[in-house]
DNA sequence: GAACAATGTTCTATATATTGAACACTCTGC
DNA sequence: GCAGAGTGTTCAATATATAGAACATTGTTC
């Protein structure tokens, strides 16, 4: 049951070769890659593992490895010579959490829709149009729950949110193309129906994705702004289709209103 | 009542410049670095003020930042031109926590204990005898807490669980001893006695600080072992000492059984 | 609205991070 | 016990990341 959702998996050796080829601080790159390798990997792992995988020279990634340590974000085991992910980056995200009154602000609001309705609700950030990452999260703990976990990745215009993005995004339509190409969905819709989609949401303030991104997961997003320009937040609520039925008009309504208060106390529009 | 205890701040511009001198990787030095402002700061910065507080070169700090948002550690805002956080490192904290059997076992245990003796609890995780950092934590909920939250470090060998962690980890005297003249309680103890303290805590399998660290802040500490060698985790009770009174002895108790429970079920001692 | 200060950014020489081969070391199989 | 293949690690040559100055751009002051 836990991350039914499924979360995009990049693919490692040619993007890391092709990212440092035109970087002007390359070891940073590196670092990136072996962190999220490390971070993909239950186990942990040695320097020509990591090197190989990645495509990189053992002793670059040494180098890497050691300088990563030295920051604790990176445990090193002396006995067997292994690397894996270290609590440093806890503490970056306590910061970045801290940081950001969505966070703290939405979570009561998920935590009562998600109570009423029983069904799974999220809070989501979108980073430019390439991810949205899940900030926050809430589940009425009763019966069948679909699940995430709070810090997964999905493609920026995917399923209701990726409707809510690109909506009020305001991005030139080649741009949302090249985007929407990429996206792998289990019933995709065709692109033009999808500008169709998108058009409404403008029109009623909040998306839907029955079944398209998920057969028989029904998604319902609503868009949160913290200023002027485009939203980078929503809130997000997720159920079986079949189950939610006759509730989804109350629950779109509760949504949007839920959206529109968060974007009030964040000084959005 | 947030954050009450205070966790440890590193001087920014002499650890940086030193540890650049002499690594095989110095981007990534500095780019910790930069992460680590981003996380105090509480607004977006400029290149320049980045690079002057850290006392990096303008130019380089820009390619390092640029090389962090393309990785979406560090949002940039192209108006204001200022840097941030970014979401992305709660991605890589997720893959922490989920790595670590450690932090899904010790939550209820914590939860339990908080309920039961109304405090904070705590789990915490050594890294080697730099730091601890928060990975875990609970609170009763009720009436007045001690409050930190999870990611915060603070310095490996202070307060109980400090003891827990020296008096386990069989490092020499002069090692522990350079490590605890860098402390600072609020009524600091002679080494000599804490070394006594050390004797004691291996006795009787816990440690105890009693307004040393904080005045007026009673903390207990269990270690828990996940294999053969030093722990690196322990759990922490957490409460105002005048308050805890007679209780301290059963909470003492419950403390060790609980943290032995804890090693069993990780394969520690 | 011109002059100024301060910021972000590009540019190029050079100190240096990176490479790839050579070097230790451990483990495995015979 | 001795090859052999596999690690992790060092080392020196060179491709290149970095520093510092020049340039561009913004915001501010008079």
């Amino acid at each position: 049951m836990s991350d039914l959702i499924r979360a995009r998996s990049p693919s490692p050796v040619r993007k890391v070769a092709a990212a440092v080829k035109d970087s002007k601080a390359p070891a940073i790159t590196r670092a990136a890659a072996i962190l999220r390798l490390l971070g993909r990997s239950d186990r942990p792992l040695g320097v020509q593992a990591i090197a190989k995988e990645l495509g990189l020279v053992p002793s670059t990634c040494l180098y890497v490895l050691r300088a990563l340590a030295e920051e604790e974000l990176v445990s090193f085991d002396a006995d067997t010579k292994r690397y894996a992910l270290e609590a440093g980056v806890l503490t970056l995200a306590r910061h970045w959490l801290r940081r950001d009154p969505f966070n703290d602000l939405a979570q009561p609001l998920l935590d009562r829709l998600a109570q009423r309705f029983g069904l799974t609700m999220l809070g989501v950030q979108a980073v430019g149009l390439d991810h949205m990452i899940v900030v926050a999260m809430a589940q009425s703990g009763s019966g069948f729950q679909l699940s995430t976990q709070v810090g997964s990745r999905f493609p920026a215009l995917i399923s209701a949110t990726g409707r809510c993005i690109a909506a009020f995004g305001d991005y030139p339509e080649a741009v949302l193309k090249a985007r929407f190409d990429q996206l792998r969905w289990d019933d995709p819709p065709a692109f033009d129906d999808w500008m169709a989609q998108l058009r409404q949401t403008r029109a009623q303030g909040f998306a839907v994705d029955e079944g398209q991104y998920i057969a028989g997961v029904t998604v319902v997003s609503a868009p949160v702004w913290k200023g002027a320009g485009r939203p980078v937040h929503a809130l997000v609520a997720i159920g079986i289709g079949a189950a939610l039925g006759r509730d989804l008009g109350a629950l779109q309504e509760a949504l949007v209103e839920a959206a529109g208060a968060l974007s009030g106390q964040l000084g959005g529009a």
